[in-house]
RNA sequence: GCGGACGUGGUGAAAUGGUAGACACGCAAGGUUUAGGACCUUGUGGCCGUCAAAGGCUGUGGGGGUUCAAGUCCCUUCGUCCGCACCA
């Protein structure tokens, strides 16, 4: 059969266009076939499609495209996580609106995305920086309201006192506002928080895990919920909390946080004064970095519950006023950092017996903390509140949601949320009173919208709720989850979080929302440092699939490491992967009629074993050699047979989609699609072969490997002689055998 | 400091406690007038040995242990990466 060069670039975008035309990727219901919900986590609309997207969305498509072959009804959809800072930065450096810039950038991108070849289903998609999807964000913070979840509370935050504004802690340049060079001090900000911490208990993972998730995660987010259990004992009114009351006996003195309500009543001295000034103009970092201990004397005394004496009270930052009561009975003689102060402010430092036994209440608490939501940016969802002087927090109703977020709004830095430059937006009627009242001017922060989006999917249309729930009972949950490993704190707890808030809306059935989680490593640069713009070692996909070709690119991606693995880019292994592509293609030529031998058949049925095993295990570069180590078999015969090409191209498929589309239909122009083809089925009895690779060791070294006929393996008599009798084996059996130890098949061992 | 992952050739990496280095890159030698990113064959952990071979020893960061057998399990130590960190 002739076919010509394989040029990448001259079929790939026919076979694209081919799949638009055919619909071939819409997720349809289908009873007849398990579901599998196979998720990405959906990208931030940059404007550019990089290399670390290739390789958290190639793998991902080629587990979806083999679960498909495996007969699973595959449901991949994907988004744009729309809202943020960048685009908001991005409008007021270039003057367009950021709205225009996102939606923009998300046009490149799916163009971007076209290229790829993936089986996304672009018709399950959301963006959330549409009214369609962040409707149902205000209705689920509504929710949550109503619920008690979603509250105004009091945090620190970083304030600067000429814009009158909460800063984020990447606009602060060496301690300074980024826009007017104030001094940033921190300052209780009223703002609204998620109650999470209510789901502390149900957010730890259980021994052995409720789901398959990596240790990493498992691990780490336990240890940011960060439970610990102790008792709150009172000290003439300051309540402190300890996780070692029975070393009360050695507690000589309190400290309490700069922020306590103690110190707020205290009739404060200079001194003081001072002190709780000077913590306020240490952000939240230098307070970090800075591990000298610090403070100043209160003044005030209390009483020991236990000992009845006299200890002072101190004022000190490195007393966390979010932690706890913001208030600790120091026991220098235990803890390391109460002793660092000790010495410094020569404290008593008294032995402890560990036995004391206070009054107080046993408590439990968690490092966990409420998770602060408001934005005090433009491009983000409005928080559907209304504030009315008369009846305070009032909800929008739910027939006026969505509350749109307005398109001519002066974005730019002035010192106020956005939104309430926009007069005509912000005064409204009170839904409750009908008098005067002002729109909420804040915005959600995105991880809100992330949180959920993954609902949304299943039902974009839906628009009597945030998700159709029989269908989410369909689909949900998420049978493995691929993403990056910057969000095993942040983003996948807040989805678990929201998961646990819609089961006690009784939205859904299930506790967890992905099954499986899988997290991707990092490729770098092919200097082995991290892709960078300034280092210049910046590897463009749209660069590497020009000189190879789409298909090349994702097989790479695959073959180059594990997923889970952090590796450089090498510009030269590539070559080896088109190379790899172009044998399979020149191979048709060889397809002809003939016998399978005994060892062909051996070979394919192997290689189906393996590629399919390691698919499923998401072992992708595992895959990918035992391909190459059946090919180097099928290029070294004279001819191949139809059954072994056909073979190989399904099991190429899901990494190559766009070039074993091409050679299939070479091979049968009037065929349907590669892809809608089953994958392959293994045979045992392929796999036995009739004579055996016994390795022979005397004392556990090897000393010689015997071929042994598969029907006496049974028998340790026949390989043990067999092997006794190899001239390499018994040069060193010159002493008694005390002991043979043979593993059928494997290994024989004589111990001398 | 806490938690996690990991340490294997020149490189990316393979190895359910059972023949370490599969597969690929790179490199070397040879072949072939070889358009089209060439292709084919052979070799390639280190050391010793030999004209060549045969062969031997050694080898998965270091040290110790369990086992007939350890890259894999246990202890210890060093190092790298990631996340968190004054959490009482």
């Amino acid at each position: 059969m002739k076919q010509g060069r394989y040029f990448a670039d001259k079929i790939e975008a026919k076979w694209r266009e081919n799949w638009k035309k055919q619909n071939s990727f819409e997720f349809k219901d289908d009873p007849k076939k398990q579901k599998y919900y196979n998720l990405v986590e959906l990208p931030y609309p940059s404007g550019d499609l990089h290399l670390g997207h290739w390789f958290a969305f190639v793998p991902a498509d080629v587990h979806a495209r083999f679960k498909k072959m495996s007969g699973f009804n595959v449901f991949y959809p994907n988004g744009f996580d729309a809202f943020g800072l960048p685009a908001e930065n991005a409008a007021i450096k270039r003057g367009i609106h950021p709205r225009d810039w996102t939606m923009k950038n998300i046009e490149v991108m799916r163009t971007q995305f076209d290229i790829m070849g993936t089986m996304i289903d672009w018709t399950h998609s959301t963006i959330t920086c549409l009214p369609d999807f962040y409707r149902w964000n205000q209705w689920i913070f509504l929710k949550m309201f109503e619920k008690g979840i979603a509250y105004r509370g009091i945090a620190l935050s970083n304030w600067c006192p000429t814009d009158q504004t909460v800063l984020a802690n990447e606009h602060i340049e060496a301690g300074k506002c980024w826009r007017c060079g104030a001094e940033v001090v921190q300052k209780e900000v009223e703002q609204w928080f998620l109650a999470i911490t209510k789901y502390a208990e149900s957010l730890i993972w259980k021994n052995p895990p409720q789901a398959d998730w990596p240790k990493q995660v498992i691990e780490g987010q336990n240890n940011w919920i960060g439970k610990s259990e102790g008792m709150l004992i009172d000290f003439s009114g300051i309540e402190v909390f300890t996780t070692k009351p029975e070393t009360i006996d050695g507690a000589t003195f309190l400290v309490v946080a700069p922020e306590h309500e103690f110190v707020k009543n205290l009739s404060k001295t200079k001194e003081v004064e001072d002190y709780v000034l000077a913590a306020s103009k240490k952000t939240e970092m230098e307070r970090k970095e800075d591990r000298t201990k610090s403070g100043v004397f209160s003044g005030k005394y209390v009483k020991n519950p236990v000992t009845g004496k006299d200890v002072p009270v101190w004022i000190s930052d490195y007393v966390l006023a979010g932690y706890g009561t913001g208030a600790i009975m120091a026991v220098p003689y235990v803890d390391e950092r109460d002793r660092e102060f000790a010495q410094k402010f020569n404290l008593p430092i008294i032995e402890t017996k560990f036995n004391a036994k206070p009054k107080g209440e046993k408590t439990i608490n968690y490092h966990l903390r409420d998770w602060s939501i408001s934005r005090q940016r433009y491009w983000g969802t409005p928080v559907p509140i209304i504030h009315c002087e008369k009846c305070g927090l009032v909800p929008v109703p739910e027939k006026d949601l969505p509350v749109e977020l307005p398109y001519n709004v002066d974005y730019t830095p002035k010192g106020k949320p956005p939104l309430a430059s926009d007069e005509k937006w912000l005064n409204v009627k009170c839904p409750k009173c009908g008098g005067e009242a002002k729109r909420d001017a804040e915005t959600l922060d995105t991880f809100f919208d992330s949180a959920w989006y993954y609902y949304r999917y299943v039902s974009p249309e839906f628009h009597k709720g945030p998700f159709d729930p029989k269908e989410v009972a369909k689909l949900m949950p998420v049978d493995v989850y691929f993403g990056g490993s910057e969000h095993t704190l942040g983003h996948t707890l807040y989805a678990r979080f929201f998961t646990k808030f819609f089961k006690e809306l009784g939205l859904l059935e299930f506790d967890e929302f992905a099954k499986k989680r899988i997290q991707h490593g990092v490729i770098l640069g092919p200097d082995g440092d991290r892709m960078s713009k300034s280092r210049g070692n910046v590897v463009s996909p749209d660069d590497v699939v020009k000189e190879y070709g789409a298909d090349t690119v994702r097989l790479y991606l695959c073959f180059m490491m594990p997923y889970e693995a952090t590796s450089p880019w090498s510009p030269t292994a590539i070559g080896g992967v088109y190379k790899f592509l172009k044998r399979a293609w020149d191979l048709l030529e060889k397809v002809d009629k003939g016998e399978l031998s005994r060892q062909d058949l051996s070979k394919m049925h192997q290689a189906i074993k393996k590629v399919g095993v390691d698919l499923e295990n998401l072992a992708f570069n595992t895959a990918v050699s035992s391909l190459m180590i059946w090919l180097n078999h099928l290029t070294s015969k004279k001819t191949v047979t139809s059954e072994e090409y056909k073979t190989l191209l399904r099991l190429l498929a899901p990494f190559a989609p766009h070039i074993t589309d091409e050679l299939w239909h070479l091979l049968n122009p009037n065929a349907n699609s590669v892809h809608l083809e089953d994958w392959p089925v293994f045979q045992s009895k392929y796999l036995i072969s009739d004579s055996v690779n016994i390795a022979v060791q005397v004392n556990g070294k090897l000393r010689d490997a015997i071929v042994v006929k598969r029907e006496f393996i049974k028998s340790q008599e026949k390989v043990e002689n067999e092997a006794k009798s190899s001239q390499k084996v018994a040069k060193y059996l010159t002493s008694a055998i005390k002991k043979v130890i043979y593993i059928e098949g494997k290994i024989i061992n004589f111990v001398v």
